[in-house]
DNA sequence: TACTGATAGTCAGCATACTGAGCAATATCC
DNA sequence: GGATATTGCTCAGTATGCTGACTATCAGTA
């Protein structure tokens, strides 16, 4: 029987389950109430005002039925605004609110740091390397999701 | 702003969902319905036969509260068996049924593909130095979880 | 032995993720 | 222009994962 350290698999919700408590728990001592998805989500909305909820599922890589759910809680606590589109009215542009920005901006060092500490068992050129490792497995296994990373078009 | 590929907690994410994603497309291929998290417990129970709960969460890192609707699902299809203790009236000792061990044999290739398809994009010694990267980081940080990896006690 | 603390398990509640279905609106093709 | 396909979004249902609370039981100690 192979055991659980030799499976990818094992290792990949292990690492991914500490990586959530840290973010978690550092965002939490600053004093914010953000998951790791929803910062996601607001960073990106903030990168790119206006865009549609499926344009940001495909930046982030999230399942489009998920979305509705995480822009839901993003509205709810007022970080971002939820429009209907003029240019296609199925569709719902997505804005960041001035107290969205200003909790990007005051969260940012507790996510930075989060990034740190769920990497610290690692020198920093081993942190680097690990970092490429997964993009490169990623970028293999990419249309093998159900929620695959997209580019945003033009 | 960071990238979210510079960001091992978005890598992290991503690449816990492929590997899912994987696993239940080589598994559901073979003919089973069987999640990672339902493989690796009914794995641990055969080869501890007579655990109770909280050891089992402790050696695949799953949270307790986790662990009673995964089992609960285990023992629904049948596949393991969920008894009074007669040691501790407040533990419960599971067991493999002889169905549990057919499955668990039939599966494990299945398991076996998804494990090296998603890490397809690297080459065999890419593979290893990410486990061994992963494994490094999981080590460091396993206390930050609430679900941190536990051995056995005699 | 009675008290205190720890432990095994469950439950309610919330937030990802996914499958699959459905609705409304847009795009495409004849 | 009208049938058809596609797209954006939502919803119901299921399965992790977590927080926090609770019950029952056990273990250690005064």
């Amino acid at each position: 029987m192979k055991d659980n350290n030799d499976m990818p698999g094992h290792l990949a919700r292990r690492f991914q389950q500490i990586a959530v408590a840290v973010f978690l728990a550092e965002v939490g001592e600053a004093g914010f109430d953000l998951t790791p998805v929803q910062y996601a989500a607001l960073a990106t909305i903030k990168v790119n005002p206006g865009l549609d909820q499926v344009t940001l599922a495909g930046l982030i890589a999230y399942d489009r039925t998920t979305i509705t759910g995480v822009v839901d809680r993003l509205v709810q606590k007022g970080l971002a605004e939820r429009r209907a589109s003029p240019r296609d009215r199925r569709a719902r542009e997505l804005e960041i609110t001035d107290e969205g920005r200003r909790t990007l901006r005051k969260i940012t060092p507790a996510v930075e740091a989060a990034q740190r500490l769920m990497l610290r068992g690692l020198s920093p050129k081993e942190g680097e390397e690990l970092m490429r490792l997964l993009r490169k497995a990623i970028a293999a296994g990419n249309e093998l999701s159900r929620a695959p990373l997209r580019n945003a078009q033009a």
